[in-house]
Order: structure tokens, then sequence, then C-alpha cells
DNA sequence: TATGGCGCATACGGTAGCGTATGGAGAAAG
DNA sequence: CTTTCTCCATACGCTACCGTATGCGCCATA
């Protein structure tokens, strides 16, 4: 009963089962997961997964549940910067929520995003971390010496521009994308109210 | 064999099948076009699908082929401007390509672009459009008298934006979204390397 | 060694959807 | 009026799922 962990026997738990949900909806999206795919993944049949949970929507609010709870610690963690390098970590910021940095990451954002238009119970989560997202891209705004506004803009920009970059294909459009993405990052990051310029990498 | 058009009997063509499909696509996304779901919104039965349509596939690529020309023609048209008036053009385009002002068209630009994801032959027409799209906007920039490394850029950032923008769910971040919006436009479309300012609306 | 419960396998009924085969009404052509 | 062609309805087999019922091996404990 209370025996937390340290028994790695050989059978599944929930989180094995929301681990690997967490994997079918990264490639194939909320509507490929399904309950006897995912069983076959990972090696047994639903007899197991009905005995986790009692149905589909039982798992896919755990997944949810589980990606609220790493991307808020994620953001928190990412948002974090020592006093007087909070440009650095806006740059950070930018850089870390790119596609290309962690496309896994990136496609279960996605993915979530897709359901959460559909669905309302994934749209009050996706709700809940936007907030804490944008307060927190906030405040390393605000430390800058950003006005409140204007903080409130480019964070909203950062957030939009790493999601809807995510979504275009360009690769046709400019050859050198290293320097675009910088150049962008600098739109977005450098403020005339900020005090000095940030360096070039 | 040669009629074109102007018979308005009550039959279905395949236009109508498009069209019907394409309203799905906005409500329920790829994987909710179905064909016997769509058959029955149309009133009719799979009997009239497959004598238009070899199979579902065929459909989508139809609904892929249409949703091309009619992106390609509207941001042609969109990013036409009046010679001295292209920074207002911006302002145009960042305006009508935002969720608030077409719901429905920004439903299927997201659903086709989810769908992208995972379909190479949509992905491909996916990149064809974003293309055109942004050569369009580069050339307002341009026109401008912004530099092309930095009118890239901003291009880039406006259509991230405006796609990323709609994937978020931020009503409980900031009280005056139309203030939170222009500002964003702003930085956006209002480039130090332009002549004079934008006119405040 | 008997026993009970946990974790999973197996088997089943039911629905939704794809694609095919075939029939049939209605207009068009002769 | 008959024939033919167009467009759709009906009926069928098939697969992929969902959720339930039930059986069964294995481990712990008395």
């Amino acid at each position: 009963m209370e025996n937390t962990a340290k028994k790695p026997r050989t059978q599944l738990d929930r989180d094995a089962w929301v681990a690997g949900a967490t994997e079918v909806l990264a490639e194939e999206g909320i509507a490929g997961l399904r309950v006897e795919v995912l069983a076959k993944r990972l090696k047994v049949t639903k007899g197991s997964f009905y005995w986790h949970f009692t149905d589909r929507r039982d798992l896919l609010l755990a997944v949810l549940s589980h990606w609220k709870e790493g991307r808020i610690r994620d953001i928190i963690k990412q948002t974090r910067a020592q006093p007087g390098r909070e440009l650095e970590q806006i740059y950070h910021v930018i850089d870390v929520y790119s596609a290309s940095r962690s496309r896994r990451g990136m496609m279960i954002e996605l993915a979530v995003r897709d359901w959460a238009r559909r669905d309302p119970e994934a749209g009050a989560i996706v709700a809940e971390v936007d907030d804490v997202r944008l307060r927190c891209a906030r405040d390393l705004f605000l430390a800058c010496g950003v006005p409140m506004d204007e903080a409130s803009s480019r964070c909203m920009l950062l957030y939009a521009y790493v999601f809807g970059v995510s979504l275009m294909i360009y690769e046709k459009f400019d050859s050198d994308v290293a320097r675009l993405k910088r150049d962008i990052a600098d739109l977005i990051a450098r403020s005339l109210s900020m005090a000095p310029r940030h360096e070039a990498a």
C-alpha cells in the first residue's frame, strides 16, 4: 500500500501508462491515442488498462494533469534569473521553447492545444498554463525595466511566436534560418525602454 | 459532359462535397472528417460520395487543393497596397489574420496545419502557402524601406504571431486585450528603419 | 500448504467507419 | 416509348475501437 517506488517489478502502474500515452500523443495526436494501440505498444492488453483506469477519458485527463504539472515546473525553472541577468534569461526562454530545441516537447504542446480547441477541460488546463507562463515571462521584462503594458505585449508576442513558428514550414523562404531566428529574438526581447543593449552571442 | 455549371439541380457535385468537408474540417478537425458523417450532413448517403470520389483521401486532397487556391488568392489581395500606404497595409494584414476577425478561417488554418504535421502531402501544400505569404508580406516591409534581412524577420514574426496567438488562451492575463493587440502590432510592424511613424488609429 | 487479492489475459458484444456491389429513379437521347 | 447514362440508395463484409465479463497465474500471508 505505502511502498513508494523502489519496486522495479515488471508490472505497469498508472504513471507508466501516462508516460506511454504522452509518447503516442506526441506522435499521433489526441485522435490517435487509442487504448488498444497504447496497450500493444506497452506489450500488454486492454485488461491491464481497465485495471488502472476507468475508461479512456480517465487516461486523457491524467495525461493532461501530468502535462500541466510538468509545464508549470518547467516555466518556473526556465524563467528564474539571477538579478541583473534577466535579459539573458528572456533570450534563453525564446531559445529553449523553440521547436528545433525540443521537437518532442513542442509536438506534445501542439497536440494538447489542438485538443484544447474542442475540449473545455483541456482548454481550462491550457488556460492555466498560459497564464503562469505569461506572468513569469512578464516578470522578466519588468525586471529589465520595461513598463507594465509593454512587458505584457512583449511576453505575449514571445509565446505566440514560439508556438506559431512551430506551425509554419518556411525552409524555402530564407537560407539563413539561424540569423532569422536571432533577429526575431531581438525584435521580441529588445525594448527601447531597456537600459543597455543585449550583447550579440 | 461539357455542361459547365448553370445547372442548379438539386444534385451534388464535387465542389459541394468539398465545401461541406471544409465546414466539418473547421469544426471537428481532420480526424473528425469522416465520409459517412459528411454524407449525413449533406442529406445523402455514401453512395453519392463514392460516385464523386474514389476514396476518402481523394476528398481530403481536394479540400487541401481548394484551401491552397483560396489562401493564395486571399493573401495576394490582402497585401496589395497603394504606393505609400504599405505600412497601413501591414497593419491591415495583422488585423485581418487575427483569430477574432475570422474565427472560421483560423479554425480551418489550424486544422490544416495540424494535419500537415503528420501528412507530407498536406505539409507540401502548407509550405507553398507559407512561402507565398511570407514573400508577399516581406514585399510590404521592403516597400516601407525596411532592409531585406529585417523585412524577412519581421514578416516571419508577423505570421508566427497571428497563428500562435490563436493557439493561446489568455483571457485571464490582461483585461485590455484590444490595447495588447495594438501594441503587439506596433512591435511587429514598426521598424526603426522606417521613415515616419505610424499614425495611431 | 492453503487462500485471497492483485495485475493481467482472453473473450465477447456493440458501434463507427471504410470501401464495394448492386439496384433503381429520372433525365436525356434515339 | 424505349434505351442509356447519370447520380444516388441500399445492403454487405471488413477492420478498428470501446468497455465488460471472466479466467488465471503469481505473490503474500497465515
